[in-house]
DNA sequence: GGGCGGTACTG
DNA sequence: CAGTACC
DNA sequence: GCCC
């Protein structure tokens, strides 16, 4: 049941015009959302309960683990001392934040779990899947054989630690999280190495140079008191109120963080209006007539957005006792309030919603799992996107898409959308902050990793740079032979498409995703109706130069993807299509022919697969004794081969309709083969930047697992690379993007300045 | 070897 | 730009 | 620190 608290009620009998501070305005309804949710949200959490089902089930939790819950703290008291200790540590030196990182997510694993670790197997039920792996686990086992970790004994009373931590907090010892002091590790540090170790004589610099502090530290140290008090649910709500009344009626005001969670009180106060209009001016307004009343006491953030800002966003404090003369009843709430507004137009509210409703780690795990899938996900909507090295050698983002739409057309109106649009089974608030729903995407996450592909599994086949740009010069559409030839011409068509990789660029075949790169498809006389490059919108993070031979320039000269799916479409529509492991060039191509029509040599029957295997190189040279993919080589070549191997088999293949005409005669099919063996005879130029692809190999040959894979994929680009590398420079260009930044980047450049000889001879 | 969230303020 | 904050 |  949705619950909408309306200001009149939230007022009181106050009679008359309320508090002049929200005389210009009639105010905006309080949602509070978490008792209610939305017919969608619902739908969703109702789907998803089979998954989640099966999740529990795997995550081994049993009743007692249910019925435990509840107060589960100190199940894990003593270990969770330990970890606190080490945690303390990294956090209060910022050369390690990864580290610290992962400490905290152990930390509050150990907080939530919902029963005692008493031996090591229980490290393998997946709530604790972070206190598994290679060091955490050892740490563990130590604790349970002698009841401490030697590690965090030596550093729990490091006084530099401690010191550390207490100026990070201004002594505040808050039991829960971290306090928001705006002194963190650095400003620690420096005050440390001051001569600043403890409490007093923090107070006595403070209180003897005002400008000591930034405006924002000077608050949350005049507060910290006040902050550091937990806020009741009554408060929150009349709160919300409050701002509510300096909002449009609307406008729409929800109470989230903690609150929305159920938690009987709150840290701070979290709120996000959603409203029409200029929503940074609207936030300004709102926050000038609270600040006129008085009520906000304190500034830590505001933004004076250009107008058409995505978002208004206000930080700082407040008090309900401030409005007493006006407001009688909240005489008694005399303690200022850490509180957060947001403001958004209604098209980000959803995607407002899961930021603020879920916890850190889950809005990290989420927008890890987008950034997996090809896009970026934030407060403010969806994009398609490509993260990487860019030509500064940074990382970040690449490229960035324009907004998505909602493929629903509902214009992103629920939370559900978005994981629906991710593929993801709806995760309910109570679970984005309990490690639950960050397992639950994890597991997800996995379970949607590209494998990483085989050489022979992989549709790209080794093509020589200059054929594919002597491909080029074909006409890029031929016009199909007439009708009249029969079906055997025209029913019949081959294709070959070329992929690139784009996005992440770390394990197995080089990129996580495909983007189409080259299109070719051919008559069943083996004639070009289409070749052509394709612009790749995403950059991309591997070439695949040595299997495809494309280089940037190439798909500069292509066609954009829409147009060429839409010629390769009007080409097969309707045909038998032949092809070599066809899946992937569908998927790539989002087009999927009924399977009737479809002849894939990769899966033919009568085409047996002898020692070497069924890749179309070993069936070519076994059925119809060309060797392909040995010299030049180009995806018309690789098309016409499919093409051949199913006319060789075809009476047998394909003996019923669609067949129409009778069989080609064999002089042509010999024709078509001699002449496609000597226009893949010219030999392959390899041998480029020879001299570092042998550094390489040899790096590769003493390296292990994924180095091992970086290493073949840097040789292998610089051995095909069809320009020779002469100055650090070239490393700016797109196809060796994926050397990285690393050391296979440092050691190219210091071969090219140095030699190889001498680099060689340091290693 | 190399990534590990996205955004936006202050100073 | 670095540092810090929000979830 | 963990994971691909």
């Amino acid at each position: 049941m949705r619950h909408v608290v309306g200001l009149g009620e939230g007022r009181g009998g106050a009679g008359g015009g309320g508090a002049s501070f929200s005389g210009f305005l009639s105010p905006a309804k309080v949602e509070h959302s978490t008792l209610g949710e939305s017919p969608a949200m619902k739908r969703a959490r109702v789907a998803a309960t089979g998954p989640k089902a099966e999740f529990f089930d795997d995550a081994g939790l049993d009743d007692g683990d249910v019925a435990l819950a509840g107060k589960v703290g100190s199940l894990n008291g003593e270990l969770l001392a330990e970890f606190e200790s080490l945690l303390a540590f990294y956090a209060s030196k910022k050369t390690e934040p990864w580290r610290e990182r992962q400490y905290r997510k152990i930390v509050a694993v150990l907080k939530n779990l919902p029963f005692r670790i008493t031996c090591l197997e229980d490290l393998n039920r997946p709530q604790c899947a972070v206190l598994n792996g290679g060091h955490t686990r050892t740490r563990v086992e130590e604790f349970l054989r002698r009841g401490k970790i030697q590690l965090a004994q030596n550093l729990q009373n490091d006084p530099r630690t401690v010191a550390i931590s207490m100026l990070m907090n201004f002594g505040v010892q808050g039991g829960k999280g971290k306090y928001g002091s705006y002194v963190g590790t650095s400003t620690a540090e420096k005050w440390y190495d001051s001569g600043i170790t403890t409490l007093p004589q923090l107070q006595h610099r403070i209180e003897s140079d005002p400008t000591f502090l930034t405006h924002n530290q000077r608050v949350m140290w005049d507060f910290r008191s006040d902050f550091s008090q937990r806020v009741p649910r009554r408060e929150v709500e009349l709160i919300a109120d409050v701002i509510a009344g300096v909002f449009p009626s609307s406008s729409v005001v929800e109470v989230m963080g903690s609150y929305s969670r159920g938690a009987p009180d709150c840290g701070d106060i979290d709120l996000l209006v959603t409203c029409h209009g200029d929503v940074g001016r609207r936030c300004s307004e709102a926050v000038e007539a609270l600040t006129k009343a008085q009520f906000i006491t304190a500034t830590l953030r505001d933004s004076h957005h250009a107008p058409g800002a995505h978002s208004g966003q206000w930080m700082g404090g407040c008090r309900l006792a401030s409005l007493v003369p006006a407001r009688p009843g909240f005489a008694d709430y005399t303690l200022h309030r850490r509180l957060d507004i947001k403001v958004y137009p209604p098209k980000f509210r959803a995607f407002a919603q899961l930021y603020f409703g879920s916890g850190q780690e889950f809005n990290r795990a989420i927008r890890l799992f987008a950034t997996r899938q090809g896009y970026t996900l934030s407060d403010q909507g969806l994009r398609r996107a490509t993260r990487g090295k860019n030509e500064k050698g940074e990382y970040g983002t690449l490229w960035e898409g324009p907004l998505l739409e909602d493929p629903s057309g509902c214009n992103w109106t629920t939370e559900a959308s978005i994981f629906e649009f991710l593929g993801l089974p709806f995760i309910p608030l109570e679970d984005r902050d309990n490690g639950i729903g960050v397992a639950r995407l994890e597991a997800m996450a996995r379970a949607q990793a590209t494998k990483p592909a085989a050489e022979e599994d992989c549709f790209i086949v080794p093509t020589d740079p200059r054929s594919v740009v002597a491909a080029a010069n074909l006409q890029r559409l031929a016009p199909l032979p007439s009708l009249a030839e029969g079906w055997r011409s025209n029913g019949i068509v081959a294709l070959d498409c070329e992929f690139v990789g784009v996005g992440r660029n770390t394990s197995g075949i080089g990129g996580e995703r495909n983007a189409l790169a080259r299109a070719s498809v051919v008559s069943y006389s083996g004639d070009v109706l289409l070749d052509t490059f394709v612009k790749v919108e995403e950059p991309v993070t591997d070439f695949r130069i040595h299997v495809t031979g494309l280089t940037q320039a190439n798909l500069d000269q292509g066609i954009s993807f829409q147009e060429a799916r839409d010629h390769v479409i009007r080409l097969l529509e309707g045909r038998v299509v032949v092809g070599h492991s066809l899946a992937h060039d569908f998927k790539v191509l989002n087009y999927h022919p009924p399977a009737v029509l479809l002849r894939d040599t990769s899966s033919c029957p009568h085409l047996r697969p002898g020692d070497k295997g069924k890749s179309l190189k070993a069936l070519s040279e076994q059925h119809l004794g060309v060797k392909i993919q040995d010299g030049t080589h180009c995806s018309v070549e690789d098309a016409r081969a499919a093409l051949y191997l199913y006319r060789s088999v075809q009476d047998l293949w394909d003996p019923t309709p669609p067949v129409l005409g009778t069989s080609a005669k064999a002089e042509a099919l010999d024709k078509h083969l001699t002449e496609a063996a000597e226009n893949m005879a010219a030999p392959v130029a390899t041998g480029h930047n020879e001299p570092l692809a042998q550094h390489f190999d040899r790096l590769a040959a003493r390296s292990h697992h994924y180095a091992k894979d970086h290493y073949v994929r840097v040789s292998r680009t610089l051995r095909s690379l069809p320009y020779h590398l002469q100055s650090p420079k070239d490393l700016l260009r797109p196809e060796l993007r994926c050397v990285g930044r690393g050391k296979a980047h440092a050691d190219i450049v210091r071969m090219l300045h140095e030699g190889v000889n001498e680099v060689n001879k340091g290693a």
